[in-house]
DNA sequence: CCGATAGTTCGATGATTGTCGAACAATTTG
DNA sequence: CAAATTGTTCGACAATCATCGAACTATCGG
């Protein structure tokens, strides 16, 4: 069972969130977050013409930049915006990018 | 009089405007014009250590983008947020960033 | 156990980026 | 006009980045 670290909140720094989102698959990915639901991360459903590792690539960048948590069910691995962290920390932000 | 040319806020994206303040320079900068006041371009006042053409380049990255706008008095350029048209297309963005 | 499924990791590669110094342009001042 | 001031533009360079395919790991179903 492999586990995905994602960094503190107090580490987290504005900059890399947006070097995150700068990207526009990953601000597609974050807009398909912005119903808070955690989503299988399977290639298909995002809508995007890139391969799978190039989706493993943007989720992790998503991740390490503190705006994302993996939930791993066995095969399958969610992704959720760390929306209530986010919120306190950024106020705004996460409602800026994704109206 | 060189005329500095900047986007119509219509044409402006969402993800140019991440990838400008995706910069730690630009980030700050951005901040800095929070006050909405025009700021004179001269190095010394923004407190960063990178060279006169190197702060040109971020200039003109944050105007290309349609965060800001070029005032030019004589010699003397003054850079200014275009607060009024991002609040109203990108609403929550700027204080966000500038929180 | 075996094959299929779901993702990650690992090079490699071509494109983009931030930085600098030098040259250039425009304006003010002596 | 000449020199100084203020900023832009250009070319170069090293570092970073998005992308891909291939190999790998882990889980589920038969």
């Amino acid at each position: 069972m492999t586990d995905y670290p994602i960094p503190a909140m107090d580490d987290v720094e504005l900059v890399e969130v947006l070097r995150a989102v700068a990207d526009p698959i990953r601000l597609h990915i974050v807009g398909v977050l912005a119903d808070g639901e955690a989503h299988p991360k399977t290639v298909d459903d995002w809508g995007v013409d890139v391969t799978k590792s190039t989706m493993s690539h943007h989720f992790k960048i998503l991740r390490e930049s503190g705006l994302t948590r993996t939930l791993v069910e066995g095969r399958t691995h969610c992704i959720q915006l760390r929306r209530v962290e986010l919120d306190e920390k950024f106020p705004g932000l996460v409602d800026a990018l994704t109206r």
